[in-house]
DNA sequence: CAGCGCTACCACACCCC
DNA sequence: GGTGTGGTAGCG
């Protein structure tokens, strides 16, 4: 009774000395500066909340981990430093047994999966066939929802079975493809096992723990076309018909060639004798700690190690060994930036359905801002709309994201399809593409500006799939002086920066 | 001195036939 | 019995 309402007070409480020690900064300060030295950063919290808000005041590209006490009740404490740093402690397996990656909320992260069954619960289970099946499962599901080509080579196999239980994780190494964060990913995760999930509800009743939809057909596409084509219709409406259209859909589905796939195999028992799936869905949470290349829970003495199967290896590297190269791959929010990174993003029906109310609530234009119209550099952002503007065609920042070591702020357009490579506009929706999915991505969102704050540069790259294919890239062109790092520089020791700008990440 | 974020489940209130 | 709400134990 008393202990949530205990644990919320101790919780502000906790907040209140922190804000009176360390009062926030009315004015974020961007830091810009090149790493002058690779200072070390080796710190410890108590509370996750602190390592986070240390992360946020620290110019290193630093992480948040977990570290689980010897108190064995699961206590953790939490770590903060760079990925290197951690390695040259780690590395020797002396120290740090039973680290957890945290998953940050809202950062940008890999596909990743954690796999298991009970292995005298299920004696006939071949655990490596399962993987297979599902690896196949997965990419056939990437490729559709998304075109993003992969196979079992892409997959880096973790595992961390016992006598008792078959234990695996998998961390997805797509090439320049990420998730938006780990909420997306479990979206998608429930999303494509939905005919599995089917299987053992419709073993009792007709009640089917569905949070992604009513849409249980083989890779049910998402509602994105039908929520953009209703905008113009009242509200009710929309929902009304969304609604009719998903449970159409399998119907019509079921009836083409394109039956849902038979993904039995996933379905295991518990100790207990109840069936569930051999993929844990409990492991898409904010914050999510997760198990370490070469660490061990803390009562047990069982490490992830490189699976057997496995078939994925990293490039050989001079200045970084091959362990390290896979530690960094096992890290799944570890997103090695590239110019032509994809987020891809899958959304709950509800999530759609609120933001289709919320933008037909706040705003009469269709492809309005997602909510992150606005960086924390508004000059920059200033710039990059002068560049996204021709005469009467006024392009907005559908989003931005920037990444830390390169210093690179990379802005989505939309409303604006000019592109330099072909010299004039892409024509709208002349292309025939194999999913909506990618068809809605484009439509709203083909052209990006990368700006290079370290050079000071900034170039155009275009999502259209001729530009694409060649790997179009602008030149790159100089940053207008207003804009420069030595303008901001300027401003920020006159302490004159913007209270209105907000923290990178953020949502 | 000190973990975090859920979901499954329970208890209860209210409603309607 | 159906449905919604609030609140916690316990899982990952």
């Amino acid at each position: 009774m008393m202990g949530k309402w205990e644990a919320k007070l101790k919780q502000i409480e906790e907040r209140a000395s922190c804000y009176e020690r360390k009062p926030l900064s009315s004015v974020y300060r961007p830091r810009l500066s090149k790493p002058e030295d690779p200072s070390s950063v080796w710190k410890l919290f108590h509370r996750q909340n602190q390592a986070f808000n240390f992360v946020k005041s620290c110019k290193e590209n630093v992480h948040v981990f977990a570290l689980e006490c010897k108190v064995g009740d699961g206590q953790r404490i939490y770590l903060v430093t760079t990925y290197a740093q951690l390695w040259f402690y780690y590395k020797s397996r002396k120290h740090l047994l039973h680290c957890y990656e945290v998953i940050p909320e809202n950062a940008v992260c890999k596909l990743y999966f954690d796999l298991e069954f009970n292995k005298h619960a299920n004696p006939e289970a071949d655990g490596k066939k399962m993987v297979v099946l599902l690896i196949e499962h997965v990419c056939k599901a990437l490729q559709e929802l998304y075109s993003v080509s992969c196979s079992a080579e892409d997959v880096f196999n973790l595992d961390s079975s016992t006598d008792e239980k078959f234990s695996r994780h998998l961390i997805f190494q797509l090439h320049d493809v990420a998730f938006k964060d780990n909420i997306h990913v479990g979206n998608f995760v429930r999303k494509i096992l939905q005919p599995a999930l089917h299987l053992i509800s419709s073993e009792y009743d007709n009640r089917i723990p569905n949070p992604v939809g009513h849409e249980f057909s083989h890779f049910p596409e998402t509602p994105l076309k039908q929520e953009i084509s209703f905008n113009q219709t009242s509200p009710d409406k929309d929902i009304a018909k969304s609604w009719t259209l998903n449970s159409e859909i399998p119907e019509r589905l079921e009836s083409a060639e394109q039956s849902s796939p038979d993904l039995s195999f996933l379905v295991v028992k518990s100790n207990t004798g109840e069936e569930h799936l051999f993929v844990d869905l409990g492991v898409y949470t904010r914050n999510r700690n997760f198990r370490l290349y070469k660490s061990s829970k803390i009562g047990k003495c069982v490490a992830l190690e490189v699976a057997e199967d496995n078939k994925f290896f990293p490039k050989q590297s001079k200045n970084i060994s091959e362990e390290n190269q896979y530690f960094l791959s096992s890290l799944v929010s570890n997103i090695r930036f590239s110019d032509s990174l994809r987020i891809l993003t899958c959304d709950t029906s509800q999530n759609k359905r609120k933001r289709t109310e919320h933008v037909n609530s706040t705003s009469s234009s269709v492809e309005t801002i997602e909510g992150f119209q606005c960086s924390p550099y508004p000059e920059i952002d200033r710039f990059v709309l002068s560049l996204v503007t021709k005469n009467d065609t006024k392009g907005g920042i559908r989003r931005w994201n920037y990444f830390f070591p390169e210093e690179l702020l990379v802005y989505d357009i939309c409303r604006y399809r000019w592109c330099q490579n072909i010299g004039r506009a892409h024509k709208s929706n002349n292309i025939m593409l194999p999913n909506t999915h990618v068809q809605e991505f484009l439509k709203v969102s083909i052209q990006r500006i990368v700006v290079d704050l370290k050079n000071e540069v900034w170039y155009q790259k275009c999502h259209d799939p001729v530009c694409k294919a060649e790997n179009f890239k602008s030149d790159c062109f100089p940053l207008p002086a207003e804009v420069s790092l030595l303008f901001l520089f300027k401003e920020l020791h006159l302490g004159i920066l913007p209270a209105s700008a907000k923290e990178p990440q953020a949502t």
